[in-house]
DNA sequence: GCTTTACCTCAAGTTCACTTGAGGTCGTAG
DNA sequence: CTACGACCTCAAGTGAACTTGAGGTAAAGC
């Protein structure tokens, strides 16, 4: 138990990743990570999935859905060995995602001590309300980002 | 048409907030959101629910789900003339969780450019994993959130 | 007068990300 | 030998946040 185990089982996954059983076998059935069986037909898990359970946690707590996880985690193939650069380009859509979610929170953080209550009933012409709104355009967007813009029109007066 | 009205349709609502009208309907029956009707029993909006639809929206984005929204929102009172102190106070707990989201992000924005693709396989030791981790532990709390931090045990070796 | 448009209600359907449950297989411990 | 715990599959259920559809009203334009 206490010597290093080169591979682990579903149980020892879900403990360590700190997610459900059910969980990993739910990632399996999408593609986001792959296991082999042993004698036994019990799911074994190279090391290295582990690493990819994190990577999907992370990228779901900044709203990325499996669908695009799985895109990016298909650029790394399960058991080839992985470079740094690999990691990188594979990544590189989440870097801009983060970017422009700090940039939107830490924009909202300083409205909503400065302008929420601000009482002003001109919206249009409101610092809060354009980037609110513009936020709204991609609002649950925290759960479904398509990734496009998508220029909102009625803003007019 | 062009004169400033001083109440809002559904579908003018949802045209200027960015959202379709059934989901004015859905925020209204969920308690969001409050109107009127007039003589043809179509509803009616204070162009302040504008603002609140926009509140929803932003709060969304940065994965606060309905439920807590409601309670901020509640603290406001719909036809109440709004403070900013009130507001300040009503939307603390998001000042909070957007502080942490904001740190969250950029440390998972300089571990992705840095490490992702370290290959390092002790996993305790890398510097992604922890932090990614604990990540994880409340990771699609971008769409649920409880607050606790629930204190996650098997790390050892 | 008729049609279109914008609205109404209420019930049911959809998607995402899981979880739960029923029923069954191993391998080890007592 | 039997019990137990950890695993297996597959189908169905769950909750959040909406959307869609059926069936109906009311005012405005032609």
């Amino acid at each position: 138990m206490s010597a290093i185990a080169k591979d682990l089982s579903v149980g020892a996954m879900a403990a360590r990743a700190g997610v459900a059983v059910s969980t990993l076998h739910y990632y399996e059935a999408e593609g986001l990570i792959s296991s082999w069986r042993n004698s036994a037909n019990h799911r074994r898990y190279d090391r290295r999935e582990l690493r990819r359970v994190a990577i999907i946690r992370a990228a779901q707590s900044v709203g990325v859905p499996l669908s695009e996880i799985r895109i990016v985690l298909d650029a790394v193939p399960p058991n080839s060995v992985v470079t740094a650069a690999d990691w990188a380009r594979a990544a590189e859509p989440w870097a801009a995602r983060l970017d422009a979610q700090i940039e939107t929170l830490q924009r909202l953080r300083k409205q909503m001590a400065s302008c929420i209550g601000c009482g002003c009933l001109s919206l249009e012409t409101c610092p809060l309300y354009n980037p609110l709104d513009t936020l709204a355009a991609n609002g649950p967007g925290a759960r479904r980002w398509t990734g496009a813009p998508e220029e909102r029109s009625t803003l007019e007066g």
